[in-house]
DNA sequence: CACCTTCTATGGTACGACCATTGATATAAT
DNA sequence: ATTATATCAATGGTCGTACCATAGAAGGTG
């Protein structure tokens, strides 16, 4: 072997043809080659246009399902269509990041605590009436439950932020709240918080931000939701403290 | 063939085995029972005890893989090792959402005006000696930049951004911030908002931040972001309808 | 017209073979 | 003894083939 005659070559990385294929997929849909709806090539004819191995066309295809970017279907008249990745998977990825992180209780009412004034905000500005009419139905499962089901409650209230944040017409904060909702009430089955005292404060809590909600003005929700979230934030480290439990 | 013999079923649906794979090794991982860093089983380990076929099994794992659950490295003495997903890749899911649902300029500023003001206070409460020296590094180079050299300055201000959300202690919201850090930047490559007049009063604003940050006063942190991400809003909007663009 | 059967292109799955990679280990050179 | 080099072997990476399962369309049947 000729010895000395190399360049100076930096490390090599040599990709998966399965990345290689799913990252020029992905490009080629978030630049509309092939926009939401449409239908990819077959396996097969990936296969002959790209010369790999239809294992690795499929596992390239696995990727951008997990990705959300392409749905996959079965039998005659099937394959791989181009969609959006749905706010389920997004909140997920949120939640798997979440847990693989060992994000606290704390770190997950403090995001809340973020998103939540601007998302009433927003609500009350940019809210239809349907969006009202949504809301007022869940409060009202809301009040039912809130005497006697408490995991009815729960997952009430976990609909009710989400109602809330759908009516802000913001798909990132929508989001951002379903991953919260979604991770709060898990939370919640294993800490048994929402001790009666906290779901008569919530309740009420929640009546007042529909009102101004209803009234539109998103200084007066933005206000309120601030206030409520922090005392809401107290009793959960109390209950939580109380519990022996660690709030971090 | 029997007829009317059945009992009222309701759909089937029939998994595939990927999934059904992928499924039991997510929640194995997430229950503990592989550990991040430790091994899964090698792909020939795992078709003998699952019986499926060694395709089935790549594209469960290349599901995870894409979870960020694991990561598979070539070789003797490789495979797949148990991992926490990065921020990265949550900010690559996050991209992929909103450019799907082609999340407007101002959907962004609302979610960074959303977070920010409570990153702001958490560095403020949380921040180390470290965090402080990072601002500081960062902030001297975006104030280089600021007068000549846009991109830089581009991606200074992301760090910047991105530095004060490592401040908060909250992974949660540190991901949620490089999301939009991201996405921000990605945008300003192409709608080229950040006039000299911008570009002064961010560095300006960051500067009054910063020394909130230094004392670790988060209430005036707090404030001074939400005022700063006020006055940034409207120059943006005024700058994109200038240049004739959907703010939308 | 409504119902049923058949057809067939497509994804789902398995098996086998071989290549490529990579770190440990053994060997050789100094 | 140390360093450099060669070898080994288990593991992922890739391809090819074959066959099964699915599900709409098309056509036939009453």
């Amino acid at each position: 072997m000729p010895p000395d005659m190399l360049a100076d070559l930096g490390a090599i990385s040599v990709p998966k043809s399965s990345d290689v294929l799913a990252a020029r997929l992905q490009e080629q849909i978030l630049s509309g080659t092939y926009a939401p709806g449409a239908a990819l090539p077959t396996e097969r004819e990936l296969v002959s246009t790209t010369g790999l191995g239809r294992g690795s066309v499929r596992e390239a295809l696995r990727i951008l399902e997990a990705q959300g970017l392409v749905r996959t279907r079965a039998g005659r008249y099937g394959g791989s269509v181009v969609s959006k990745p749905t706010d389920a998977l997004l909140a997920g990825h949120i939640g798997l990041f979440a847990k693989g992180h060992s994000v606290s209780l704390r770190a997950l009412v403090e995001a809340r605590q973020a998103l939540e004034p601007m998302v009433a905000g927003l609500a009350a500005k940019n809210r239809t009436p349907d969006d009202l009419a949504a809301l007022k139905r869940i409060s009202a499962r809301l009040d039912a439950a809130a005497v006697a089901d408490v995991p009815a409650f729960l997952l009430e209230n976990a609909h009710w932020h989400n109602a809330l944040a759908v009516a802000t017409r913001n798909d990132l904060l929508r989001a951002f709240t379903a991953s919260i909702s979604d991770l709060m009430l898990e939370a919640s089955k294993i800490e048994n918080f929402a001790s009666p005292e906290v779901r008569s404060l919530v309740t009420r809590a929640h009546r007042k931000i529909l009102q101004a909600i209803e009234a539109q003005d998103a200084d007066i929700a933005r206000r309120r939701v601030e206030r409520d979230l922090q005392a809401y934030a107290r009793h959960l480290e109390a209950a939580v403290k109380a519990a022996g439990r660690n709030f971090k």
